[in-house]
DNA sequence: TTATAAAAAACGAACATTCATTCGTTTTAG
DNA sequence: CTAAAACGAATGAATGTTCGTTTTTTATAA
């Protein structure tokens, strides 16, 4: 039977996805046409719609991917053994994939995401995965409590999806926004009240004024 | 001579983008039409064009007026004579804006500023003029050097924003995502960090173990 | 190995629809 | 009465999608 083989039809389709993306991240996925993917991928109109049933479909997929790729970032959370330099490689790598034009697409997916369904749910399901490494990350270091006092690990908890999507909306705000030194000196704070932790059963040196 | 006056152009005006407002709030607004508009306003497609250049004007019209009541929930900051509880007026009075809808809306406008010089600068204008705020209400707080020591000020004000805009984006991700106590704890927190100063010159019971 | 047929894949011009915008006309305000 | 304001049907450009045709691929027969 003269099909391309499931490899040949994937590796199409990849071809167009990636070209696509080269697109979107160019000038955004409102203003792209099918036309301008068409070129990109040398491709024609009508090959496209034999492997996406709209532009709609080629959006979704390309959101899938990178929602994978996020969540596979926070496979650096285990890479270390202490909790927060885990934390840092996680950030960190996060940090680095936020190119002004990736922050742009991915805003624009979310903010699409709001109204689209389908959208939605790909961005939930991913979201809720990295919820469930978080939790197993922090988890981890309430089985060594002499590391990070319970009340402190808790807030942190709450608070670090929200700075993680702050970090993005600032930087796509602001490009010259610098992530670096903000996640630095979110780390250092948490470092900071570990010691204090520790202090509370030495001499009370420790204080957080004691760091500049 | 049978021109409106500037009163009755500047009602006009704004009827046009009350209605503006209600159509992109409910369908976002890449997708609402000008008749849309139109149908919504009880006017004609052409009395429209009487007052905005294009629909982009339309847009950015709204953006400047929403941006406009952004900064004006930063007053709040100085309701209260205590640092803390004035962050927590403006926090509050900027959470209580955030319906799903308005949510959905400024995300598109910010995803759509990125592209956008015109949008960009509204947003950036504003953006400066609540930094500028923000950064008066913490050096009014520095010149009370009791309540609150200076690495956690400085930690707090580089993150403080980044926390903002995370609100509203972890917000538009899942409607039911609970920024009030992400809220409260936060300022929670940094009570108990005030308290942990005041803890260094008295006896040392003080840690942030004491607060549940 | 080569030729062949059949079906999938690719092509790309054409289609159909959707809108933002215009403009000739009518209404209305001063 | 005059000029601005409003009307709203018409315009025309943009663009996602289709479809009749051509090309390519692969399975099979010679």
């Amino acid at each position: 039977m003269p099909k391309l083989s499931k490899d040949q039809q994937q590796q199409r389709q990849s071809v167009i996805l990636a070209a696509a993306e080269r697109c979107f991240l160019r000038r955004g996925f409102h203003t792209t046409t099918m036309q301008d993917i068409c070129k990109e991928a040398n491709v024609s109109a009508g090959a496209i719609y034999v492997y996406f049933r709209s532009k709609e479909a080629l959006i979704a997929g390309l959101a899938a991917l990178e929602q994978e790729q996020l969540l596979e970032r926070f496979n650096h959370l285990g890479e270390s053994g202490d909790f927060i330099s885990g934390l840092e490689a996680m950030i960190g790598s996060c940090i680095s994939e936020q190119t002004p034009e990736k922050t742009s697409f991915l805003l624009e997916i979310v903010a699409e995401s709001t109204r689209n369904p389908e959208l939605r749910q790909i961005i939930q399901r991913v979201d809720e995965a990295i919820k469930a490494k978080m939790v197993s990350h922090f988890e981890r270091a309430r089985r060594q409590p002499e590391t990070i006092p319970e009340p402190l690990l808790h807030r942190f908890e709450l608070l670090l999806p929200v700075i993680m999507d702050g970090l993005m909306l600032r930087k796509a705000l602001d490009p010259h926004f610098d992530q670096q030194s903000v996640v630095h000196e979110m780390l250092q704070f948490m470092r900071t009240q570990s010691d204090t932790r520790r202090a509370h059963t030495m001499p009370s040196t420790g204080s957080i004024l004691a760091e500049a």
